[in-house]
RNA sequence: GGGUGCGUAGCUCAGCGGUAGAGCAUCGCCUUCACACGGCGGGGGUCACAGGUUCAAUCCCUGUCGCACCCA
């Protein structure tokens, strides 16, 4: 027996556990069948289950159950990527609440802390993906620090090295001073940041009383200025190019030279160069050949390294005590001391309000500095030449299409990818440096050792370089380094490339865009046929969620409350086409209605006997019902499929929803009703086979995204072994000969039934008060139908009894047009006169207006003799239909008097 | 400034050339032997606005306005 309600909770942890230790999930590699192959995007391993997880999550484990089913050999690939900053920043957290830092403990003892901390918590987010019900090849597992997945990239890194697309460079670079360490532009985030454009008055050299004035956002950077820039063709500096000035503060002279950089409109049009700490300045530079001179250390702290030697007195304008005096505070401060020196020397001309773009570190958050240092570096721009090729041939294909334009508007202006992080997590360059700085790139210590005693003709102690790669570096591999690469091995040859790969857009540069390069450079092949591009879960008002609005919500309290399968029927129903999710806690709870109606109508079934009959073909089923009902499932089933063909989650979903709720629930199950509970008649039990086989394919359409409910049903009726659903057959479509009068018969009686329900509820009969119908005007058909079905109607309408009418219309009775038939209730004593005759009205007037909406079209001789031939003769019946209809309300009308 | 997407019932969203749809909310009736996380019935929309193409436009094109996001 079926409990009351689902219990979830009671139900999952079990039922996970069933499929995960008898290996439900994994892949067979030598299994005949195709393989279907989906990339997890590897969460950090110190990261928790949010919403976005959630989201992508259930997207990917719908289809791959459902490819399960139908018979792929299917390997969803698991695994966590190492996260270099946000690792290490937990065990430094770790460590400071022990009183210690990494730089204490040193490097190797700092790395076993990480991987101590790793083997202890570095789970969690893989338990919770369990909580979902994700089907993932967890015998599989990888970790981007792995063994193997480290041996791929220092492949990658030395291959890449010698065919010169990877290289170092001395460059600004986006730096981090809050973990000091460099940072990929994309992960910079531009706020708007309210602050001033601070003018201040730079002397001309040599000469009196000349000035020119320069405003700028960043004061503080005047110690490294190198020049003053303005535009050529600005008239009122014209004559000063070429001409120096000398910077206030240092006494430095610098030249005013001429750059289209410098903008006419903004601030005075004059603007100070300061090539080692901004990114436009850094370009005037090099154009003129300025030197570039580093006034922030890797705290962005002041530093005099580069300009303490050159620093000059000059009476009311620089004084070397002053600037040394800097040595060593903040940025922020800095600015406020520099700020008011320049004040109290009489420099500072204006302050003027400003709100301007400034960069931040995406994680952590810190103002991010733009900064003078050597890191190695990977040739993204001829990497992406094959990416854009494969997406141009159609070889990889974005779903919805228009993200496309955003992958190629990125990869044709793509840069140089900083690939090198100050940091010690992480995959450590395979670099080493010889005492005179010789570098030598090799695979292991005796690699390089033997390529330095070939270069300097002797054994020579080397230096390995201190740095780690880009977490990013070693996800671009992933969808070959996790098959083994770089060996040849069966699973490599067998699953790459993958089939789909399934993503936020906030991840197609950072990602997607990466492992294209590094599958079409190393595989030769591209990584995935189909990139699917899913929106982002907001909350219920659509905004972000995030930490900081604390309007996040917890995946895990509503896989808790409602359960697995409620959760992820909401997040399939709610992901439509390009569109975010507005999600809550509310839209789960409704969608966890549809679990319970399901659990619900299979009590009902489970009460009525029904059973898997072994050997029912549903071809040979003769009732109408039956084949109605077949012909129903085979519709849902068509739907269901090309949903999920096309990625609409969203129709797939409202596909089962509709059928399940609004045709099995609705009308089949309410039809049997009468055959189930009276005697045990060969069409009773010819539909009971039936109901059995129509559950036993909701289950089964449904298995993929709400997989724990089903299988618990599945199992309950007898169908198959516990666990074993979501290996059985996706179902297909059956034809069942000679339907179509069986279609039209149910469709009818369905009619029927409701437009006597609407009826009696518009004229306010009370349930209690059973009605008899008679049927004027109806055809032999519909007298057939009505008394064949006259015990469901009976039951459903609240009819007494039905037949064709005899006489004249009694006096007093409400009615209703059904095709041919007008359909009369005689209840004289309940029926208000006025009552029905204004509902009949209403009625004639709706009917009239859609006659007129329909004659308009007719008397268009443009639509005659243009419009398509089938569209012009549906519209010609329709119009009959209409005036049938009409004229059968206004006879009922005349009747009323 | 450049780009993309979106404005359809009170809310969330489907539909996208030929009779405007769903879920939720709302109103009325119903403790009917699967389900009140339920059943039955009803009301509710000049499909943002203005032009154009077409026999026909919510749907295609152009422009305007509003909202969101991405890039600079």
């Amino acid at each position: 027996m079926l409990s009351k309600t689902f219990q979830a909770a009671d139900t999952e942890a079990q039922l996970y556990e069933t499929w995960e230790t008898e290996g439900r999930f994994a892949a067979d590699p030598h299994s005949k069948a195709t393989p279907f192959t989906i990339m997890i995007p590897p969460p950090n391993v110190t990261g928790t289950l949010h919403m976005g997880h959630a989201l992508t999550m259930t997207l990917q484990d719908t289809l791959i159950r459902w490819r399960r089913m139908q018979g792929r050999d299917t390997l969803w690939q698991p695994g966590t990527d190492h996260a270099g900053i946000a690792t290490q920043l937990v065990v430094e957290r770790q460590l400071a609440g022990e009183k210690t830092t990494r730089q204490e403990l040193g490097r190797e003892a700092f790395l076993e802390r990480v991987w101590k901390w790793k083997g202890e918590s570095g789970s969690g987010i893989t338990q919770q993906l369990r909580r979902l019900g994700s089907s993932l090849d967890w015998s599989r597992e990888r970790f981007t620090m792995d063994d193997g997945l480290s041996k791929a990239v220092r492949e990658v890194f030395v291959t890449l090295y010698r065919e010169k697309l990877i290289y170092r460079d001395r460059r600004l670079v986006n730096w981090d001073p809050h973990f000091r360490t460099a940072i990929s532009d994309l992960e910079v985030e531009n706020k708007e940041v309210r602050g001033n454009l601070w003018h201040i008055r730079y002397p001309v050299a040599d000469a009196k009383d000349e000035f020119i004035v320069v405003a700028t956002t960043r004061p503080e950077t005047m110690l490294g200025d190198t020049a003053v820039a303005v535009h050529p063709e600005d008239e009122r500096y014209k004559a000063l190019v070429g001409r120096s000035v000398v910077l206030p503060l240092t006494g430095r002279r610098i030249p005013i030279v001429a750059d289209t950089y410098s903008d006419p409109e903004k601030g005075t049009g004059a603007v100070k160069i300061t090539p080692a700490h901004d990114f436009n300045d850094f370009e005037v530079g090099k154009r003129h050949n300025l030197p570039m001179l580093c006034v922030l250390d890797e705290g962005a702290a002041v530093t005099l390294s580069d300009i303490g030697e050159e620093l000059q007195t000059v009476e009311d304008l620089a004084d070397p005590a002053f600037v040394r005096s800097l040595d060593g505070l903040s940025r922020e401060e800095a600015r406020k001391t520099i700020v008011a020196e320049l004040e109290r020397l009489g420099y500072l001309v204006e302050i003027e309000p400003h709100t301007h773009q400034v960069p931040h570190a995406e994680r952590g958050g810190a103002v991010v500095e733009p900064r003078l240092t050597t890191q190695w570096y990977c040739d993204a721009a001829t990497l992406a030449g094959p990416a854009i090729e494969a997406v141009e041939k159609g070889d990889v294909t974005f779903v919805p299409k228009q993200w496309e334009n955003t992958f190629f508007a990125w990869m044709r202006d793509i840069q140089p990818w900083c690939i090198s992080r100050q940091l010690w997590w992480g995959h450590r360059i395979p670099a080493w440096y010889g005492p005179d700085g010789e570098v030598f790139v090799g695979y292991d210590d005796a690699d390089v050792q033997q390529q330095a005693k070939t270069h300097y003709g002797e054994d020579i102690a080397l230096i390995r370089d201190e740095d780690v790669l880009d977490t990013w570096f070693s996800s671009a591999l992933w969808p070959f380094s996790t098959l083994g690469w770089p060996d040849k091995t069966p699973e490599l040859a067998r699953y790459y490339p993958t089939d789909v790969l399934v993503t936020g857009f906030d991840i197609i540069f950072f990602w997607v865009a990466r492992m294209m390069m590094m599958g079409l450079h190393f595989m030769k092949a591209p990584p995935f046929h189909t990139v699917f591009i899913h929106g982002l879960v907001r909350d219920e008002r659509g905004q972000k969620m995030s930490k900081s609005k604390g309007n996040g919500i917890d995946p895990l309290e509503l896989l808790d409350k409602y359960g697995a399968d409620a959760v992820r029927f909401t997040i399939c129903a709610l992901t439509g086409v390009g569109r975010d999710l507005k999600f809550g806690a509310k839209r789960v709870e409704d969608h966890r209605a549809f679990v319970t109606k399901l659990w619900n109508a299979a009590r009902f079934c489970e009460m009525n006997g029904i059973k898997p009959v072994t050997g029912f073909d549903p071809a040979t089923v003769q009732s109408p019902l039956g084949r109605w009902i077949i012909s129903e499932t085979s519709k849902a089933v068509t739907e269901a499929t090309s949903a999920l063909e096309a990625y609409r989650f969203d129709e797939y979903a409202s596909a089962c929803y509709r059928f399940i709720w609004n045709c099995f629930c609705d009308w089949h199950l309410e039809l049997t009703k009468p055959l189930f509970s009276g005697e045990e008649t060969a069409e009773a039990k010819e539909l009971r086979a039936v109901t059995a086989w129509v559950l036993d394919t909701i289950l089964r359409l449904l298995q993929p995204i709400m997989p724990f409910v089903t299988d618990t049903l599945w199992h309950e009726f007898g169908f198959g072994p516990r666990g074993e659903l979501m290996t059985a057959a996706w179902p297909t479509p059956v034809s069942v000969s000679g339907a179509e009068e069986a279609i039209a018969e149910i469709d009818w009686l369905t009619r029927f039934i409701t437009e006597i329900r609407t009826v009696r509820s518009e004229m306010n009969v009370p349930p209690s008060r059973l009605s008899p119908v008679l049927l004027k005007d109806a055809s032999p058909i519909t007298i057939d139908r009505a008394s064949r079905w006259k015990e469901t109607i009976g039951r459903m309408a609240r009819v007494s009894e039905i037949g064709a009418l005899q006489n004249d219309v009694p006096h007093g009775s409400a009615q209703t047009v059904l095709d041919e038939a007008t359909l009369v209730l005689p209840l004289a004593d309940l029926i208000d006169l006025d009552a029905e005759r204004t509902r009949l009205s209403k009625e004639l007037a709706k009917a009239e207006v859609e006659i007129e909406k329909t004659a308009r079209k007719l008397g268009n001789p443009d639509f005659i003799a243009r419009g398509k031939p089938e569209v012009v003769e549906e519209t010609r019946e329709r119009l009959v239909t209409q005036q049938g209809d009409c004229d059968r309300l206004k006879a009922a009308l005349a009747r009323l008097g």
